[in-house]
DNA sequence: CGTAGTAAAAATGGATCCATTCTGGCGGGA
DNA sequence: TCCCGCCAGAATGGATCCATTTTTACTACG
């Protein structure tokens, strides 16, 4: 290796974290094969703690090991996609009315700035980051690892899909999002737990709906 | 080796496949530490499919490793386990509702003949392996292999403390869980969502209060 | 010309060995 | 007496090497 040091972290987490970014920003598509000893030469590490990254990453839904037939990233189509956003409607509401009375007005000072970064950014990649950023600090307050882990995974499984849809029907998503995650942000204010369901759920429902009526983000 | 056969399974398959089973069944209990090499002697294999087989099961939510601390069972409080089933209660009422329209009369007939099981048992081991085989074939018209593969997770969480429960007060549960199964399959031979989601929600949420109001479980 | 069979190449799974980190018990000092 | 630090044993993480499976490309046959 020679560049990073093997000290203090454990090689598998880099590893992981690695390919998270890489499955994450796109760099690596769905459906695609992740090979073992590629990766383990290009970060200058065994195939050893790669199969163990593969298996984290896999825990997180960034990946999917079948035996004698190597790591791909999961791929979605429409019917499987529209459930993961019916699971994210469900889910995250919970989350988020969990998290609410534990938010601090730190919280939402940060909340309200990373949306200001929001509006003010025009690129699809920074956008994706900070909106997910956005909604996953909403649920921090949450007392329950298990259920910000699932919360985590539907993430991992539908950001290559927000990614394609938001590089179609980009300026005007960009809008209809701003405008909801306003309407959010204020019945968090609020703490109104009432509204923010109501938001929060609606958001997701309207984005299953639009995402999954463009055939065109699903050719793999 | 010289006893199981290493052809046509993974080792790391039959490692994951026995503590699956050892703690579904209780035999290792949440919190306990599961040591590598202990587990590898004993199935006659080395410590590297033990450790695959660990971060299997970590997928699926039977265990949590932590670098250089060595793998755990995952043990949860009261306040967790309320929210856990909270989970249960909003991702298993949309998992029999997108299974409803797929079950067939042969899938009627085997949970007809498995709440049939259930009421003749006496067994609490027995009574838990046929209550979950019952909701998850109840699900296994579910055309989402994510939402399936969460119910999974969220039933392997539960299990030690189904069976604790149970352990307590078995007599009582078992009639009320036999009527809430009648009225559940009654409304699943009708294709009736909204019973279904009625009746589901219900049982899983009166199991939820009752389970959390005993503390005696939760001593571990 | 297309397809099935086969063999070489590549990739994955597993075992053994070594380095590093955690754990637990002991002793010394305040 | 209690607490802190130190040392030995044990357990985990990682690297290299070998076996097995998959894949792919080539050849031969229909």
């Amino acid at each position: 290796m020679g560049d990073t040091a093997p000290r203090g972290e454990a090689a598998s987490e880099r590893v992981a974290a690695h390919l998270r970014q890489a499955i994450l920003s796109g760099e690596i598509r769905p459906g695609s094969r992740i090979r073992q000893e590629e990766i383990a030469e290009q970060l200058g590490a065994s195939r050893l703690p790669v199969r163990e990254a593969l298996r984290m990453l896999e825990a997180e839904g960034l990946t999917q090991l079948e035996v004698n037939k190597g790591a791909r990233v999961p791929a979605f189509d429409r019917a499987q996609l529209d459930v993961i956003y019916e699971m994210r409607e469900r889910i995250e509401t919970l989350a988020l009315r969990l998290s609410l009375p534990h938010l601090t007005s730190a919280h939402e000072a940060e909340l309200y700035r990373l949306q200001d970064r929001i509006e003010a950014t025009t690129d699809v990649a920074t956008f994706l980051d900070l909106d997910r950023q956005f909604h996953l600090l909403s649920y921090v307050g949450c007392p329950s690892g298990e259920l910000l882990a699932s919360v985590t995974r539907l993430w991992n499984s539908t950001q290559h899909y927000r990614r394609a849809f938001m590089l179609h029907k980009a300026e005007e998503r960009w809008m209809i999002v701003n405008a909801e995650h306003r309407l959010l942000l204020d019945a968090i204010a609020r703490r109104d737990e009432v509204d923010c369901e109501r938001f929060l759920s609606g958001h997701i429902r309207r984005t299953r709906i639009q995402l999954v009526d463009h055939p065109e983000i699903f050719d793999d």
